[in-house]
RNA sequence: GCACCGGUGCCCGAGCGGACCAAGGGAACGGCCUGCAAAGCCGUAAAGCCGCGGGUUCAAAUCCCGCCCGGUGCUCCA
């Protein structure tokens, strides 16, 4: 039985599924405004992992997240470069979906945005309007926070103490009642996209959104309900308010990832283009990213840099040669070995514990080798599938073939390096080792690293 | 300022009151392999006690209190 922490109550419960055998999930998308960060990918990645393991237990999983993609730093970001919303939007939403894609993370079964939805969003406000939580300025229609008694549980602070702090780091609008009230429908600026509504032209507040898209595609008391650390208060703590104001059940559970830290100094000296996830993916394997994201627990903050993304790499060259060499091994087919999965299972099962998952298939790796090299190959191979399946459960596709450099294409050095590597074959052929190796010694000055192997001598950029 | 989360070996990072343990990964070292390497495989050692100081308990890295340091939040940031 799955358990996992609810930042709601802050304890480890055990999911149960508001329909049995399927799981609803949640969670919250990018404001496509600019190219992806390295947080989008951790978030993402955890909620990826979080579907895939869900599917892997055997759930029939509906996975829906969403696409922001009308807000402020939209309208800012079109009105910098003399273009438009829509286009700004369409633009960083194919960026996201692309390097999502290069990390092979699965697609969610639905993907609304927020500009599909306002009719719905209209909708949800009118509700909350007729039920008296929510009021009328000329600058929009806020939510009363003093109308619900709960609010606050999921931050786990009382309304005085949210209060105090209201302000401390954005002024506050001076058109509302109470400093927490939020908006819910912003009126019509000069130069902005705007929507017809009962209130007026205008356009939705931010966390309206979630609440219309989760209840209409999940239903009233949905599974589960992700995203960013940041995104508990005020955004999951409003989204929760507007759905509990119109008397509606909303997320069973909420489930949140920590944030990400990059030494950012350290990182732009040694890559001058890592700021960016997309120079993060040209410089490493996008597996070797979702190694490392998955060595940590997903709540907790994780530091990422190049020495650490450098460690995950050299992990994952280890289960790649692991892979290829049980697939190279001709191993009888076997079942997969039960205490290696039940052990899997186990860890995953609590708080999606990937570190000690991991570990588990670490351990399968080694044992899988030692089996091999005392040519027991049955143990090998039921090892070795455990190992396989429990990798894919985790989204990570192991083995040469899954290498980004596996299909490199044609590379005008790589016809040279090829006749270097096979005049050196030649000289070791004749016993001519001083010849051979001073080949060897040129190549690895110009950054290359020759590998002997039984069938031959292959070569990769070190 | 207030709130929440965290501070574990050379590095990343598990552990959340006790005897299967301070996992697992990277690096290091040794062996096998190799003409020699590289890669790979196997093995070994490494935290004298898990930020600091108190306390609770038969028993604490794990609970409580104080302090120091880092992160996040306090209206649109995953």
């Amino acid at each position: 039985m799955l358990r996992f922490t609810d930042s709601l109550t802050g304890d480890k419960v055990d999911f149960e599924p508001r329909d049995p055998g399927k799981a609803s999930v949640y969670w919250c998308g990018p404001t496509v405004y600019d190219v992806p960060h390295l947080g989008h990918a951790r978030s993402t990645l955890a909620f990826d992992v979080l579907v895939r393991y869900l599917r892997w237990t055997g759930l029939d999983v509906t996975a829906v997240s969403n696409i922001t993609d009308i807000d402020d730093k939209i309208i800012n970001r079109a009105a910098d470069e003399g273009s438009t919303e829509p286009d700004v939007a369409q633009r960083f939403e194919a960026t996201f979906v692309e390097q999502m894609d290069r990390l092979n993370v699965a697609h969610p079964d639905l993907r609304p945005r927020a500009t599909e939805y306002v009719d719905r969003m209209v909708e949800v406000i009118s509700d909350l309007v007729e039920r008296g939580m929510a009021y009328t300025t000329d600058s929009g229609v806020y939510f009363d926070v003093d109308r619900l008694d709960e609010y606050g549980a999921l931050v786990g602070r009382s309304v005085e103490d949210l209060r105090e702090g209201a302000g401390a780091r954005v002024d506050v609008d001076e058109d509302k009642t109470d400093p927490l009230d939020f908006a819910l429908w912003k009126a019509a600026k000069p130069g902005e996209p705007t929507w017809d509504s009962p209130w007026g032209p205008g356009r939705p507040g931010w966390h309206i959104e979630c609440v219309a898209m989760s209840l209409h595609l999940l239903g009233d008391g949905f599974d589960i309900h992700g995203g960013g650390d940041d995104l508990v208060f005020p955004h999951h703590e409003n989204e929760r308010a507007e759905a509990l104001g119109c008397g509606r059940a909303f997320a069973r559970h909420w489930v949140h990832n920590g944030m990400v830290q990059v030494d950012g100094e350290k990182m732009s000296k040694s890559l001058g283009n890592f700021t960016t996830l997309a120079g993060l993916l040209d410089a490493w394997d996008p597996r070797a990213l979702r190694l490392l994201v998955l060595q940590t627990h997903y709540r907790r903050t994780m530091e990422i840099g190049s020495t650490t993304l450098d460690q995950a790499a050299a992990a994952l060259a280890r289960l790649d040669k692991f892979a290829d060499r049980m697939a190279e091994a001709d191993l009888p087919d076997a079942a997969a070995d039960d205490a290696v999965l039940d052990r899997f299972r186990a860890a995953m099962d609590d708080d999606l514990g990937t570190p000690q998952a991991l570990a588990v298939v670490f351990d399968a790796v080694r044992d899988a080798n030692r089996a091999l090299d005392a040519e027991d190959d049955d143990t090998a191979a039921a090892l070795a599938a455990a190992a396989l399946d429990a990798t894919t459960a985790l989204g990570l596709e192991l083995g040469a073939a899954a290498s980004p450099d596996a299909d490199a294409g044609d590379d005008p050095e790589a016809t040279e390096i090829d006749g270097l590597v096979d005049r050196r074959l030649a000289a070791r052929a004749a016993k001519d080792f001083a010849e051979a190796d001073r080949i060897r010694d040129e190549l690895t000055a110009r950054g290359i690293v020759l590998e002997d192997g039984p069938s031959g001598t292959t070569w990769r950029r070190g």
